[in-house]
DNA sequence: TCTATGTATGTTATATTATAACTCGTCAAG
DNA sequence: CTTGACGAGTTATAATATAACATACATAGA
């Protein structure tokens, strides 16, 4: 379990956790009587093979080669339901979207964001969300979502620089 | 871009808390040895008056308005040196900047943004970076900057719901 | 003082990101 | 076999941001 939650900066089967990551979201799309249309489908499979940040124009880019509409709200439709429902996350520092590795898991966002080759992982941060909440609550704040993103380097990156 | 009225969520003196930032970030600059133009300076205070987070292009209608430059890298720049400087944050959520309640301490950002009337807190947040610098460092990544918004309701908000 | 140099500002133009509003098709409930 | 909800496609445009170049302006060294 522990190197589940670390994929990105790692090597590992990208084809092997895209599939997983598509497999556990079609039951959970299914559980929740939600539509797994082709473009929804078929975005959240663009994102978790590229296995990086993508914009949404990226995505459209791909999506219209394949036949599919080549207007920005199809992507953006697609973009935003798998954002609502968990299976994907908006990288807002990179006006970018990325496939969530572990859907339907409880798990605060943390994103680290390698500034020298855009890696993007996600962090456990569990913890990190105990403190916001503590910090939250002592103003009377209720947090509903919340979203953390990191700049600096990965580790690859680090090892290049020095 | 209107973002709201809402002050952060208690009452105080917004001319004065304008005062003293603007006195404080006036120092730092000195101390640094950088230009707090008139633009700049400008900018900061429009920000710190305003109290709440504001679009470049709210800004540069302002800008304009006092006969500075009246196209958007004008009012850019100047963000992006407040920002730099740490006088100045970038909530990217909305797309928006807030002046910064205390600069030059050092702290970390963690901004409470109420869904409801869109005000902006920033939340002391020591705790919350260092639980960050826990799990990034688990993954071998350092952080550089980072920066959380959190989306909920402020007190004022919830109690009007309930 | 003068001028060279770096830096800030102003301007033009355009790139990039995102959404509003409407239409059509599909599918399942009544 | 309709109708109503929803998703996808399309047109158009809004909102946000930056590239590139021109002009002014401070200040330090000749």
């Amino acid at each position: 379990m522990a190197h589940d939650h670390s994929p990105a900066f790692h090597q590992h089967d990208h084809a092997d956790c895209a599939g997983s990551v598509l497999a556990q979201a079609e039951a959970l799309a299914l559980a929740r009587g939600l539509r797994f249309t082709p473009v929804r489908r078929r975005v959240l499979e663009i994102l978790a093979e590229a296995h990086r940040a993508m914009g949404a124009y990226d995505v459209l880019e791909r999506l219209s080669a394949e036949g599919f509409g080549n207007q920005p709200p199809v992507a953006y439709r697609a973009l935003e339901f798998l954002e609502e429902q968990g299976f994907a996350h908006r990288i807002r520092r990179l006006n970018a979207f990325t496939a969530c590795m572990h859907p339907g898991e409880a798990h605060a966002a943390a994103f680290l964001i390698c500034r020298a080759c855009n890696a993007v992982a996600e962090a456990p941060a569990t913890a990190v969300a105990a403190a916001l909440d503590d910090a939250a609550r002592d103003l009377g704040f209720t947090v509903e979502r919340s979203n953390l993103e990191a700049v600096g380097l990965c580790p690859a990156c680090r090892d290049a620089v020095a």
